[in-house]
DNA sequence: CGCGATATTGACTACAGTCAATTTCCGTGG
DNA sequence: CCACGGAAATTGACTGTAGTCAATATCGCG
């Protein structure tokens, strides 16, 4: 997931190779809160998320967490370092995912344009990782959390009469631990959001978009 | 440049290919101070340093800026998403690169063992970033300091006598930039490990780091 | 409707940032 | 080789943002 925002970083949802069935991800589901792989995992798949959403997350020895990105539709996930898995995944609701030989990155596996999809998704995280290095680097926590929810809004929200509403599948101490925050921050932060009319909450887990021109200047800072 | 250590993380110096003068780097040379390219440049090449450090750097619409990597000899930079550079790139002193076509990385070009190179690079550096989120989401300013000194020293640093001796091309706001900081609180940190006995400083730029473990220890945050 | 989990709010603290004053470094020229 | 001067680094005093700990409030599931 980015964090920031451009015409061309919106990932391809749907089947990434125009070949037939050997390359074409096998389907794969995930149920709510369970893994999908973890840290130090030898990787043998790669995976594009193709409905619901999966949570990428490291930890220090001492237990502190960071989420490192969200999955949705349309992002691949899984990519290895020497070999093997650099974070844990999980699913924060059922989530169905198409599986990759992880071959199909390395050599193609007979398939040029999967091996290019791949390939250009693995090129686009690292672009993504920056952007989030940027973000936790020099971003105050409300910006933080207006550029979290712009993403949201603009990627993944729906219409509803004049505003935009989203779901949020994950909870106040994941947004937090994404960025970098704690949940009391996190909070005061929709709160102080709330009040200058930016959105409101439907719920703890809805949030309705008022006034989104808004939101996109407080995600840069001009505010 | 990785901020966190494993076995597995130590770039390959030296020419990527086995192959012949086809694939060999074309040599590039960049004179301290000068930029090898800025972000939104067409990505033509791929580098990798062979002597000398450069700074990845991205700044935000009002100025603020974020160091995203030193390249150090034998990282690969200038990785395209979108076909595109996302970062600036200047040299900190006078840096010789090798220069590899962009199609290295994306078709191969010919030469299956560059491509592979190049692809894992990649996929080191989307966990290089990872670390770098994690570090600058849950880390101290002291962890941090402490980190980035400690990689310097196993990765970059040499024996003398009994200590390690490394020299810090970059400025005290180069490393604040890079960890999120400011000048003021990686000094104030650098005052902290002296006078913990962890290093001393010869000159501004050169640090002698007297108890390799402490620091080690210092950065994961056990002190 | 009730209960446990999650989120919000409040009061206070502390870590890092800001602004300003030295001090040190280090390249240049005498 | 030393002295000078501008830049960089360090230190100091104070502030402010986000963290901590604790008390409600709300949510949403059974």
């Amino acid at each position: 997931m980015y964090v920031t925002l451009s015409a061309e970083n919106r990932p391809v949802h749907g089947p990434l190779s125009a070949r037939g069935t050997t390359s074409a991800g096998l389907p794969t589901l995930v149920k709510a809160g369970q893994h999908l792989y973890r840290e130090g995992d030898e990787v043998e798949r790669l995976y594009q998320v193709s409905n619901g959403v999966v949570r990428l997350t490291r930890m220090l020895e001492d237990g502190r967490r960071q989420v490192i990105s969200f999955g949705y539709p349309g992002d691949i996930i899984g990519f290895p370092a020497d070999g093997r898995h650099h974070t844990d995944c999980d699913a924060l609701v059922d989530t169905t995912l198409f599986a990759y030989r992880r071959t199909a990155l390395d050599t193609g596996d007979g398939d040029p344009d999967l091996h290019l999809a791949l390939l250009e998704a693995a090129l686009r995280e690292i672009s993504a990782m920056q952007d989030h290095v940027m973000m936790l680097g020099r971003k105050s926590a409300l910006e933080r959390v207006a550029s979290f929810l712009n993403v949201l809004t603009i990627s993944y929200g729906e219409d509803i009469d004049t505003h935009r509403r989203i779901d949020l599948p994950m909870s106040r101490s994941d947004i937090a631990d994404f960025l970098g925050l704690t949940t009391e921050t996190v909070s005061r932060a929709f709160t102080t959001l709330r009040k200058a009319g930016v959105m409101s909450l439907d719920g703890a887990q809805t949030i309705v978009v008022r006034d989104p021109c808004l939101l996109a200047e407080m995600a840069a800072g001009e505010d």
